[in-house]
DNA sequence: CGCAAAATCATCCATTCGGGTGACGCGCGA
DNA sequence: TCGCGCGTCACCCGAATGGATGATTTTGCG
């Protein structure tokens, strides 16, 4: 909601300016009112579909439809076997084996009471490695450290 | 479709009547320029906004013709063009479009409060639709929510 | 038009997360 | 042997999340 007045605001500040500006250049014609306005509605109009479409990109339409669909196609060169992190990324970023359990228990979408018992650890012990976890991958929630993380090519 | 192309027509003349009309109240007074048109950049700005926004919201027009699959499995998601969620699996689990949004967020790793900013609705709202899509895919959590979409196929 | 589905917003409450801090033990290499 | 990285655990507190309802508005469709 305060995004939106925002740019409201913006967007009364941008008038103004124009306004000003036009009105210096159409003043000394007698009849031009109409012009003026139709020509200020149809700019602000198309300011205003271009921003709502600004606003929501990636509003494709989704036309689906479904193929029947046989054979599974193993599409990149993905390995059919066991992923492996990529240890490179591993290194640089500086995660610990034991973080990397807790990031992927995260990612299979345990809560930490979970993923505590799965590794027999305690809940703390799972808060502090996911602490240092979100800090590695300068994320702030769970969902964007996984996000991060698979981006990474850390997990599948 | 052809009915909102009508509203829209008559919305027009009705907007060229509202603009006649204020026209010839404030051509008697002296400096009204700016205000007529400030009202008509902000009408058809406001206006613009939501038709663009109105417009960019044929999601889902065309529907699926159900074809039976047999096998189908969606291994190493390569970007080979944009992703389309299955709509199959989306009937099956009753998933609306604006759920959809409220998941391909949170898959993004935002939190409510960002997703609603996002989307410019409140959060409640936002914890509202995650909380029927939490129903909807038998998830407690987000994190599981997106990796059962994610299994599912809804999201990339 | 009128219904049903969808979308929106709200409130209350319990649980979970995340941040910060401090501490302890173990193994390894300088 | 000492320091250091790693793993472990604990406590506190504020913020975020999830659950359960109820209500209203918008929208799609017969």
């Amino acid at each position: 909601m305060k995004k939106t007045v925002l740019v409201y605001g913006a967007l009364g500040g941008v008038l103004i300016a124009a306004l000003k500006f036009v009105e210096y250049r159409f003043l000394i014609l007698e009849r031009s009112l109409e012009i003026y306005g139709g020509i200020v509605a149809l700019i602000f109009s198309a300011l205003g579909i271009w921003l709502g479409l600004k606003l929501t990109r990636t509003r494709q339409t989704v036309v689906v439809r479904e193929v029947p669909v046989l054979v599974e196609v193993q599409v990149g060169a993905r390995e059919a076997g066991p992923f492996t992190p990529n240890a490179t990324r591993l290194q640089q970023l500086g995660i610990t084996p034991r973080e990397l359990d807790i990031l992927e228990a995260m990612a299979a979408g345990l809560s930490n009471r979970e993923i505590a018992a799965q590794l027999f650890v305690s809940e703390n012990t799972v808060k502090t490695h996911a602490a240092r976890l979100f800090d590695k991958l300068s994320a702030r929630r769970r969902t964007q450290a996984v996000q991060r993380a698979k981006a990474a090519g850390l997990i599948p």
